[in-house]
DNA sequence: AAACGTAAGACGTCCGACGTTTGATGTCCA
DNA sequence: TGGACATCAAACGTCGGACGTCTTACGTTT
């Protein structure tokens, strides 16, 4: 056990791997904007040629990414960006087709932190962007337009987590759409599950624009508590 | 637009790539236990011999469970296992270094939803461990152990979490764990952090004894705010 | 105009080779 | 005897080429 001194200048010479080094020009591309989602990435033996490495570094690189759910391959055809998030496919993967209360319990308390954060928070603009979102939202009610009821439902909830000011809080609530998504469509198929009360969130944006951070907290947990109760408790009728 | 009738027998034949079916077959036996935390899995050599691919496919499956944190490759040595989920290095990749107010407004949501739903569900087994957890904390603050101190607090926590019943909560707050840890240890350096009020957790712990959710949820809350008002606040006296 | 066949592009997999790093073993000398 | 050194095998890193399969686009045929 000899005592090594800390000393910045002899650390061990590490070079990370090409296929790491890869990986991260890719990753900046994607998170930079330049290579959008939905758009195809250069073909692997034009990365060779630009990145001067041999094609299997280019497929482990490329291979890493379509794991975490950034990149999708796609055979014969070519490789697209998928998401510009990792969080995205590490959730959905735990938990792919996995119980909707579950999931609900976690978005009812992301939901209430970033209701109680927005309250302190938001500015006007924001808070006349959720009130746009609950007016299409009723609309929609209304018109018993599903589609755009459950978007613009979305819009309102995740504009409240934007509205946090808290970017993590916003990047996991937004990551939970898609798992969510999956849920509930499948609940609303075997037990014609439908939404929500479309009246509460109107208290939350009430709450919001009077700086109230409790209460705000309070609607949040109570819409999302009600979903639940409604998933849990009626979830079973159907014709 | 020809209608598509639903035929299930003529579904497309999809074949998946054969990498991921080895990433699968790696994860199964991460999970499973069969490989635990810190053991070196079987070198490429073997798992070609074993699954009967060639090499690039099993370096592909590799690199994408390394790049998700699962896996850890040490050139020269071997591949040892280093996590059992997916999302720490997810979060830790999205959030490495990032601002630890954010990182415990996020916690103070899961803490918060935790604890009411640990009032409704935790059993008298889990309630002792927390009670246990507790009395480790205040010995360790009146010893002056800080990592002592750090441990039990985190069993306090991730226990309420866990008495929720619910996985996939659990699951995102233990995954917290290590870029928060990372983050506090920056503050504690740069501006003395030390920890919170000592005695607030009693509060939480007699809320979640008398099963009342409401309470539980403010305490919890009540707790991690004064962490970060501590932070926020008083973070940038030392001398 | 619709159906078919064809060809090019792109990813999937395999094989073999060599380099570099690491850890362990063995050896030599003080 | 014990420490420093040299050596070697194992394991990962990278490269290059080859062939198969799938997807798409395009031209041809009917």
């Amino acid at each position: 056990m000899t005592a090594e001194p800390a000393d910045p200048a002899l650390e061990p010479v590490r070079r990370p791997a090409l296929s790491d080094e890869v990986i991260e020009r890719i990753r900046a591309r994607i998170a930079s904007g330049d290579w959008p989602v939905g758009s195809r990435i250069p073909p692997e033996p034009e990365l060779m040629r630009r990145l001067q490495v041999a094609r299997g570094t280019v497929r482990e690189a490329v291979r890493a990414l379509a794991h975490t759910g950034l990149l999708e391959v796609r055979r014969g055809d070519g490789t697209y960006v998928k998401a510009k998030s990792e969080l995205s496919g590490a959730v959905t993967r735990l938990y792919g087709g996995s119980d909707l209360g579950q999931l609900l319990e976690v978005r009812e308390g992301l939901d209430a932190q970033a209701a109680r954060l927005a309250a302190a928070r938001a500015d006007d603009t924001a808070l006349d962007a959720l009130a746009d979102a609950l007016r299409r939202r009723a609309a929609a009610w209304e018109a018993g337009d599903f589609d755009a009821w459950v978007t613009a439902d979305w819009d309102f909830h995740a504009g409240v987590a934007d509205a946090s000011g808290n970017a993590l809080l916003a990047e996991l609530y937004h990551n939970l759409a898609g798992p969510l998504r999956t849920a509930m469509a499948e609940a609303w198929s075997t037990s014609g599950f439908q939404g929500a009360d479309p009246v509460g969130h109107e208290t939350l944006l009430a709450a919001l624009r009077e700086r109230d951070p409790a209460e705000a907290g309070r609607q949040a947990a109570a819409n999302v508590s009600d979903t639940r109760a409604w998933d849990e408790g009626e979830g079973s009728r159907r014709g």
